[in-house]
DNA sequence: TTCAAACTGTACCGATCTGTAATCTTTTAC
DNA sequence: GTAAAAGATTACAGATCGGTACAGTTTGAA
């Protein structure tokens, strides 16, 4: 059990995915960004398909680890975290090489609900969903399922607008919308 | 100028890419689907790209017109109409054979700002905002211009949220949020 | 009726697609 | 030191990709 290998392929094969597209990067192109064989490739992974699920599993754990840990940096009580999600957001907008989220493009080239693809993206929106209405639940909201979703849909929003560059600061104007709607919720 | 194949096949073959994405979309399985010869498609178009940058307008043009003219029907004033918003993108959203926004998905496989594609899609979310801050204008609220981007993301996150079939009902959260977020603008 | 424009069908081009086979080289473990 | 596992290289299969050539058919207007 060495790992080592094959985490490398699946860290490697995530940057041209989220750079390239699903559809538009073959496996050609992968053994040359990667510097890995198609023959160990295809030893790890028996389709392309359960590379780029292995990719999109890295990006979950990756990206929601990243985003948790910054909220607690960047705030310290758990409705402060709430807010402070935008400034995480509009720290990864800024990055370069930002090309929006991972698994909206997925669920974009591979739309059927029952593929494991689109389905799996579903799981990385929910399972940050769940830790959003578990903050807003220690903040003391009273709908704490409400405001996470309605947190969530600006969050979605600035990602999509971001990288549509349709917007100077789109993470700082749903920062100030979420201040509204937090304000709101407790009143 | 007789307009009616040209314009058959960009009907045709805008719902085909809609559905099945664009790169994964031949130009075989276009000939198979919308009953168009190879031979007449790049007559009129001279790559793939060109057919998609003509779907793409025809979307824009078709999308753009029907939420406006809903909006004006499910609602009186400007500010209803804002709100109004939420409730046709409701009804699109259970339409049989929704699959999300055409220019998200044209825009997550066409990543680079540059091209046209891209920039098209671009395009067709600037010319949402611009009417919609017009009804913010006529409404009579302060920052118009904030408002309508604030509503926007929330647009485009229930269009997300919906796609990946992440709540019961995204559209009407948005519609509620959207509700806070003008009294808020208007305190 | 005639003639040109528009359209179809089919066959094809070279490139690229996912995936495999066979052979050779490197690394690793005992 | 040696056997076995893992990886690299190359070539290739079969399908599909975007796009073209060419000959035949339909359509519409004068």
């Amino acid at each position: 059990m060495r790992p080592t290998k094959r985490d490398e392929l699946v860290q490697k094969a995530l940057t041209v995915f989220y750079q390239n597209g699903f559809h538009a990067t073959g496996m050609d192109t992968l053994v040359k960004q990667t510097g890995i064989s198609k023959t160990s490739m295809y030893k790890h992974f028996r389709t392309k398909e359960e590379l780029i699920l292995a990719a999109l599993r890295l990006r979950d754990e990756k990206f929601r680890n990243w985003l948790c840990r910054r909220m607690e940096e960047l705030a310290d009580t758990p409705k402060d975290q709430l807010v402070a999600m935008f400034d995480a957001l509009d720290e990864w907008f800024k990055e370069p090489g930002y090309k929006g989220c991972m698994f909206v493009k997925a669920s974009s080239e591979y739309q059927d609900a029952s593929h494991p693809i689109h389905m799996q993206c579903a799981d990385h929106k929910r399972l940050l969903e769940r830790h959003i209405t578990g903050l807003a639940e220690k903040a003391g909201i009273s709908d704490p399922g409400q405001i996470a979703r309605r947190l969530l849909l600006l969050k979605e929003g600035a990602i999509v607008t971001s990288h549509l560059g349709l917007a100077d600061n789109p993470a700082g104007e749903a920062k100030l919308a979420a201040i509204d709607l937090l304000q709101a919720a407790a009143r």
